[in-house]
DNA sequence: TAGATTGTTAATCGATTAACAATC
DNA sequence: TAGATTGTTAATCGATTAACAATC
């Protein structure tokens, strides 16, 4: 089990999660693919294929017991654990991010995303801190993202100088990132990067219009 | 010509346009497949086949005339318009966004996306202005939207509040809405729906991580 | 037992890649 | 003309949906 899985079944799981997150799962609730993909918004087979993707997990007749699934989808997203990001680009984008995830992280125990550093290029920035975390110099990428153990860094800084700091990012060991400046960027094979891009959101949505 | 397309063949379509325009195209500049398909980060073949979805616009031999394509790109996309968009919930990334696309739509002349109106629910808010769009209360969504023309509303509230404020859009009459809180929400069939989700990219990224 | 639902295999659908005749 | 590159068809790849025997 767990062949190399698609990005997109890896994104399923996370709606899953969310969905049995968002349930009461007290006194042995079970759950079926067809209620869970009606949750999620996905056929019943889907949800099936998804899970038996990564193990047997449901009772035949019954459905998935909702806690034992919860904790499945929470080891094989390492959401099981405390995943420590750092944001890159402490402009409003950044904060806004920041601030999403700091809240969300304490204030729902189980969300795994805790924000441990912030980077900025901006002298009058450097020192400040946001919910308590201190900005830091770009320079300080490096040393920072080991000292502070971080596993996903976040890239919201403007488009010209994101393949440096990524570059800097990159060479202090990050393994994953996560990029909002609209451009390409280029990571050696050993990196995972996602690019989340709002004018080509736009732009898909607006082909759509009359 | 221009069957029904696949949503990525659109996003696809937004990147050309991206890398077209960071071109210098002057001089009757053509551009081949390869070239665009190096830049956009994809194959040849997948160039010629997305662009043969909409038509012929290259010569055998010689590629595709620079300006030319830009232009279809730009009809193709309803990027030779301007789009007309209104961000709901102004918090940190509402602002993030609107000052993101107004800056690019002033200062770039080729940008097509302009935030036209504001919304929140925050009495403090209501009044204020945001490089000089004003904030309107909620209540104001139906009419706002009608007498502005808004194409695109982008929603950015928090996730309770989001599917409230996206049928008030949906009876204004929007065709197309992005939206970025970590819910899914339900729309009728004729309106165009995207959602971003940070969480779940956080997610996306983080599986892979050792 | 009868009814429900899983896990898995087979069938279908859709998107990407390869190949090449047409043509600039 | 020779070389390059398109548009398009065919081959491949991958993901989704359907179907059903196994089983709780």
């Amino acid at each position: 089990m767990e062949q190399r899985i698609p990005n997109v079944v890896v994104r399923r799981m996370a709606i899953y999660l969310r969905v049995l997150t968002g349930l009461d799962l007290e006194n042995d609730r079970y759950v079926s693919s067809h209620e869970l993909g009606e949750r999620a918004g996905v056929t019943p087979a889907q949800v099936r294929k998804d899970l038996a993707m990564f193990g047997q997990f449901g009772k035949p007749g019954v459905g998935y017991h909702g806690k034992s699934l919860k904790a499945e989808l929470k080891r094989i997203l390492k959401a099981d654990r405390v995943i420590r990001i750092c944001i890159i680009g402490v402009g409003e984008l950044g904060r806004a991010i920041t601030r999403y995830n700091l809240k969300r992280f304490t204030t729902e125990k189980e969300y795994p995303f805790k924000v441990v550093a912030l980077f900025d290029s901006d002298p009058a920035k450097i020192g400040t801190r946001i919910e308590g975390v201190e900005i830091r110099p770009v320079s300080e990428l490096s040393q920072t993202i080991k000292a502070e153990g971080v596993d996903v860094a976040v890239i919201t800084v403007p488009a010209e100088a994101a393949q440096e700091v990524l570059d800097l990012a990159v060479e202090a060991g990050i393994k994953a990132v996560l990029n909002y400046a609209p451009v390409r960027l280029k990571v050696p094979e050993h990196v995972r990067l996602h690019s989340a891009d709002v004018s080509l959101d736009l732009h898909q949505v607006a082909y759509h219009l009359e």
